[in-house]
DNA sequence: ACAAATCTACCTAACGTAAGGTAGGTATTG
DNA sequence: CAATACCTACCTTACGTTAGGTAGATTTGT
């Protein structure tokens, strides 16, 4: 885990990030939490209204990073589609060597319908970014003559997401 | 649903397999099934010991079942491997259509450590049966000329698993 | 400048609810 | 009649959440 947060209210949300990524939304609690940070666990509430107020900050704050950085890579000319591309599937490549992490919003999307729909909301969206960038960033590619396929950008940029979250989450059930 | 169950058993295993194919493991209760299969609560006890056990119960029929479809494609002579991995796909696509179902296999990875070890050990034989079927198919296909591809058959394999399973959990998270 | 008022970040204690599970009784059925 | 399938009643534990309070920092009024 980072653990590079300096006041309590990030450090929540870096823990119950992790915890989520870890164990899913339902199967975290409050006390598993606050043990975590090193307080009590109503003081969790002081900084959250409630479970699932803090469930909304932990995905804005993983969509939004995530964000941030793809339109990095967009914005900038110098880098080129597929090193876009590359730079992409990085934190995936990461999460699978935690052996016990998978994406946030896969953990969610997995137990989608217990969630609150606030919080379905806000995963739709990641995916939803993701899928967009995707396409856009393939789109560009095929266009200056990096990328050679054949299918729709839409449909690829479809098979690029479900088989990095399909992989994260088959590789840590099989492992071992 | 199904719901051709005949005896309270049965019904317990169809209920609970369906709430965790839309809800997740950790997010459904004793009083979830028993309101479903219009039983009290305690009842539930009397035909599976605890909820791990309700739990292994239901991955294993899962498993059983899938298993025993797959190895009649494999064994049967008259289905060539196109046909055999064609029919591999259709209950993906009937999961699909439902809109707020996946693979009950999916849906506990995505909450793995959350789960009962015993649970997780299900998991895993699950995915590596259909990885193990899906390479064997493929390497058949191969050899006889049905199949062009250049990919190591257990990465294609993979491949299939995880687009599969990341297929119905992204799609059902994104639609609507 | 200093005191009063307010805010921040926590705490302890306790609430109501729901969870999984148990004990023991009562029907139902072969 | 004996096993099976259910029931009611209850237990313990854990949950998210609320109430009320305290110590310390910050802001404000004079």
């Amino acid at each position: 885990m980072e653990n590079t947060a300096v006041n309590t209210k990030d450090k929540i949300l870096d823990i119950s990030q992790d915890l989520i990524q870890k164990r899913g939304f339902n199967a975290i609690s409050f006390q598993d939490i606050a043990d975590l940070v090193g307080i009590k666990k109503p003081s969790i509430t002081h900084h959250f209204a409630s479970k699932e107020v803090l469930g909304i900050a932990v995905v804005q704050r993983y969509r939004e990073t995530f964000a941030t950085a793809l339109n990095r890579l967009t914005n900038d000319e110098s880098v080129s589609a597929r090193d876009a591309l590359n730079f992409y599937f990085t934190p995936y490549q990461d999460l699978g060597e935690t052996g016990d992490k998978i994406c946030l919003c896969a953990s969610l999307a997995g137990e989608f319908m217990a969630l609150p729909i606030d919080m379905q909301k806000e995963v739709a969206l990641f995916f939803n970014d993701h899928l967009a960038w995707l396409e856009e960033i393939l789109v560009k590619g095929q266009k200056l003559g990096e990328f050679n396929f054949t299918e729709k950008p839409k449909d690829l940029a479809h098979l690029f997401v479900d088989a990095l979250q399909g992989a994260l989450i088959v590789q840590r059930a099989t492992q071992n």
